[in-house]
DNA sequence: AATCAAGTTACCTAAGAAGTTACGAATGAA
DNA sequence: TTCATTCGTAACTTCTTAGGTAACTTGATT
């Protein structure tokens, strides 16, 4: 199944954002995507609508953030999209009469409660200046 | 994004043949899974390879178990699927040159790969002989 | 031989991210 | 005012992959 890669595609351009005052076009950030203006509207979105970014339109306009990295956390920026299915895999039937199945939905659903709680806590812990911080240090692999 | 329920159903399916010493037929498994046959064969093709169960065609044939549930763990059926993507989201550009995406696929490579050899400790951890034992004392949320 | 069932190929369907086109609305410069 | 610029949206297409379906082959039992 092919990936969801707004999340990532995000973070790529919030740290831009932060490398300049002056605002960035939804052309400019496209061309850094290898995207399209139409695409980089529709992923900020949700980030304008919480107040992480902020839009101006024509002349002059563009995006800026509207907060430092430091108040800006991966998950803040994975619910700006609406928290899209995490995991590629899921439960056939999610509410069976078969009592088999029940106990493999049991099973498997609390794994994937279990992973999604935990890698959430891992976004809630991770700031993106901790993210900007490792381009400093040239880091692409942590 | 649509989610993958093949290790969902495999579950199912191995948990039911465990009832009985009669081989399954497909068309039987299909009727189970609300599915049909050839989709059933797709995906208990690697469960075969694998050895974990048989095939018997022509009359009286069907699957069988080829090992006791103790000896399979939820890892051993993933991987008999050929360890499909777990996570719905992923890396916009795996090889970028920008420095900012290396940091960022940085960052996120190694959320997911923590996340996913959590989870597949777990399946590992996990015997099929444990899921039964749910079915019998009745559990649907552990 | 006839029947049953797995094995396999080929093609279709569904769902959602991503790409594209087109147009409207707001803003600032000439 | 007029016009270029830029975001905001809607509508449509494209791409990918699990899943569904039909047709046929292979092998085993009666």
């Amino acid at each position: 199944m092919r990936q969801d890669t707004r999340l990532s595609r995000l973070l790529h351009v919030l740290l831009h954002m932060a490398e300049t005052d002056a605002p960035l076009t939804s052309e400019r950030i496209a061309a850094m995507l290898g995207s399209n203006p139409v695409v980089v509207r529709r992923i900020m979105a949700g980030l304008r609508e919480g107040g992480f970014v902020a839009a101006e339109r024509g002349h002059g306009g563009g995006w800026r953030l509207a907060r430092p990295l430091e108040a800006m956390t991966l998950l803040d920026v994975y619910r700006s999209l609406d928290e899209p299915e995490l995991f590629a895999f899921g439960l056939s039937n999610p509410a069976p009469d078969c009592l088999v199945e029940r106990a493999v939905n049991g099973v498997l659903g609390a794994e994937v409660a279990a992973a999604r709680e935990s890698l959430l806590a891992r976004f809630a812990d991770i700031r993106l200046s901790d993210v900007r911080q490792d381009v400093a240090l040239g880091r692409d692999r942590p």
